[in-house]
Parts: structure tokens; C-alpha cells; sequence
DNA sequence: TACTAGATTATCT
DNA sequence: GATAATCTAGTAT
């Protein structure tokens, strides 16, 4: 199975204004793809992601209000929020619903597609199923960091591809966020069943 | 297999 | 001055 990048296949603008945990579910089995400075291509599919909220969600970024770290969430879905984090990961989110609103999608591991060679290099590791698990990971493999913010989501360089691979509801999991001691209990986090590719699971 | 510590900086109070 | 949506290596069990 070979992967081919194709902008007209990606998702519009319209896709990132909808409902934010809306948006998280359905961009499982997606695949995100970016091109590289020398034209390569990166691409993974979004196996595993989490939905942060603008209202009574008091993990999210967006919680205390219009900061100049979170102001990209704040704008209009279809775009990149890239944050860094323990003062040495960035993490990337996908912007979601209508500008003014606060809300984001974490990515938090992807299957690779494309580009395998390139987030070898960019990760220093060799085991594939590990390349793009975990947010700080995802971001090391596509080598994204904070110049990355507000990047447009609905460009040639970067876009969410519809590969025709959407899973049933019946494939997708619902749990409690990662990582996180405020509204831990919400179930917002969204990933792929039985993928080898997910973090946060045990061999 | 399980738990703990350490890395290290942009941003916020 | 404190904190954080994490990851990895190392030590203990």
C-alpha cells in the first residue's frame, strides 16, 4: 500500500470550523501531510488525537483567556498552534471552529505513511512504530517547532488528506486525556483501536 | 516490568 | 520565580 499525497484530495476549511471534538473524531484515519524544504514529502496517519475546548475545560490552553502563547487557538480553524513544552518538546494542535472561539485538536501520534527516511533521521530511531508516537515525538519526526504557528492547514505544503481509509465509530476509542490534572476526566481523547502506533500503551 | 528523575525554556503571574 | 497537553534513560523489583 503506497501513499500518494494529493492536495485536491485534502479537507477544506469548512472541515476545521465544525464542533472541536467533532473535528478530533473524524481526523482519525486521516493523514496528515507536509512537504519538506527539499520538496519531500512527510505523511502519517492521524491515529491518535485529543480534543481541548474553549468552555469548561480548564486543562485547555485556552482556558485563562487570549495570551500571546495561545492566540493562534483563537483565531480560525485550519490552521497550526504549536507550543513548546517542558523546555523541550513542541507539540502541534489543529485549530478548530470559528475564529474567537479557543479551541484545538492535539496530535498525538500518527502511522507513517511517507517521508519514513526523513523521521528516521529526524527522530535518531529506527523503529518505525515509534517514530510519531506521543505529541513530542510527531513534532520532532515532521520537524515542526514554534515558526510552524498559524501555519495554514488548507495549503499544498501542509494539509489533512481524506485517504479514503475512515474508521467505523466501532474502531475508534473514547478515553480520558493524557497527561493532564484539570478536567482530567473528560473523554476527549480519540484514537484508532488495536493500532501499534498509539502511545501511551504498554507491549 | 515499574517507577523516578532529569532535561531545559517560552510564557505567564 | 514557577510552571508545563512530554520523553527517555536509568535503577529498582
Amino acid at each position: 500500500m503506497t501513499f500518494q499525497p494529493d492536495f485536491k484530495k485534502s479537507l477544506n476549511k469548512s472541515f476545521f470550523l465544525q464542533d472541536t471534538a467533532t473535528v478530533a473524531r473524524q481526523l482519525i484515519g486521516k493523514a496528515l501531510v507536509k512537504q519538506t524544504e527539499g520538496s519531500d514529502y512527510l505523511a502519517g496517519k492521524i491515529v491518535e488525537a485529543e480534543a481541548y475546548l474553549s468552555e469548561g475545560d480548564l486543562s485547555s490552553h485556552s482556558a485563562p483567556g487570549l495570551t500571546k502563547r495561545n492566540a493562534p487557538m483563537f483565531e480560525e480553524g485550519g490552521i497550526l498552534y504549536v507550543y513548546f513544552i517542558y523546555g523541550v518538546h513542541h507539540c502541534i494542535n489543529i485549530v478548530t471552529e470559528p475564529a474567537g472561539t479557543g479551541a484545538a485538536v492535539l496530535i498525538r501520534a500518527l502511522e507513517p505513511l511517507a517521508g519514513i527516511e526523513i523521521m528516521k533521521k529526524n527522530r535518531e530511531t529506527d523503529d518505525i512504530q515509534k517514530l510519531c508516537k506521543g505529541p513530542g515525538n510527531v513534532a520532532k519526526a515532521f520537524n515542526f517547532n514554534l515558526n510552524d504557528n498559524r501555519s495554514s492547514l488548507t495549503s499544498e505544503g501542509l494539509f489533512i488528506q481524506d485517504i479514503g481509509e475512515d474508521a467505523g465509530h466501532s474502531e475508534i476509542s473514547v478515553t480520558p486525556r493524557i497527561g493532564i490534572v484539570k478536567s482530567a476526566h473528560l473523554p476527549l481523547r480519540f484514537y484508532l483501536e488495536n493500532s501499534p502506533f498509539v502511545s501511551g500503551k504498554k507491549k
